[in-house]
DNA sequence: GTTACCTGCAACTTGATGGTTGCAGACTCT
DNA sequence: AGAGTCTGCAACCATCAAGTTGCAGGTAAC
């Protein structure tokens, strides 16, 4: 279990730059520097957006000898969604409990 | 169908104050003036986070007499929930064709 | 018709964030 | 040992976002 404190996760997530990494990411670990080779912008700022991504347990990094390869945490993302789908649901649920009210059933 | 651009969904969910407007929202629909009530900020801080959430499609707005009331939209939060899931999954369908190869199986 | 309240627009401050460049340190490999 | 390359740290810039205050415009209610 994971429990990481969804807000951040969803800050996370709302960089498209943020999601050019885990698309790369999604073809095969690289170093932020093989990143930097594939993406529009210099290798410190892929540091900085894979930090903020490791932070919130997005991604996990790899020693392979001198250079750190990052991996996509797929089941991060499957938890964050379950936990919105569970707030979605409840709040479905409540909507249709106001819904019956209104409707004096 | 909604088919709101993700990423900014994400970005919307991705504040503090805005799960509390959220959350507040939550107890019945609410205007501006009346969650700055309830809220440690002021009314136009909170106009301007309900702009964001109608923006992507978190919120919708009902007027009520002179007030504008905002109601959260449920489905929309399922219905990101499930595209992250999605997302998910196919990287964890990914993360499992590799771990076969690098097992040599 | 006034009074009162709620919305919407604009200007401004401030802190966070995405981005850059430059340099120093560490590790590999020949 | 030396060359090459990869990481990590720091300083710096610019833009965006969250928040504020103030004011003008409607709309409801008495």
């Amino acid at each position: 279990m994971t429990m990481q404190a969804l807000v951040p996760v969803f800050a996370a997530l709302g960089d498209e730059t943020r999601w050019s990494i885990l698309a790369a990411l999604g073809e095969g670990d690289a170093s932020a520097s093989a990143l930097a080779g594939r993406l529009p912008v210099s290798r410190q700022a892929i540091a900085k957006h894979l930090a903020v991504l490791q932070e919130v347990g997005l991604v996990e990094p790899v020693r392979v000898g001198r250079e750190v390869r990052y991996r996509v945490v797929g089941s991060e993302l499957s938890a964050t969604a379950h936990r919105l789908d569970a707030i979605g649901a409840e709040w479905d649920r409540r909507l249709a409990a106001i819904k019956e009210i209104a409707e004096g059933l």
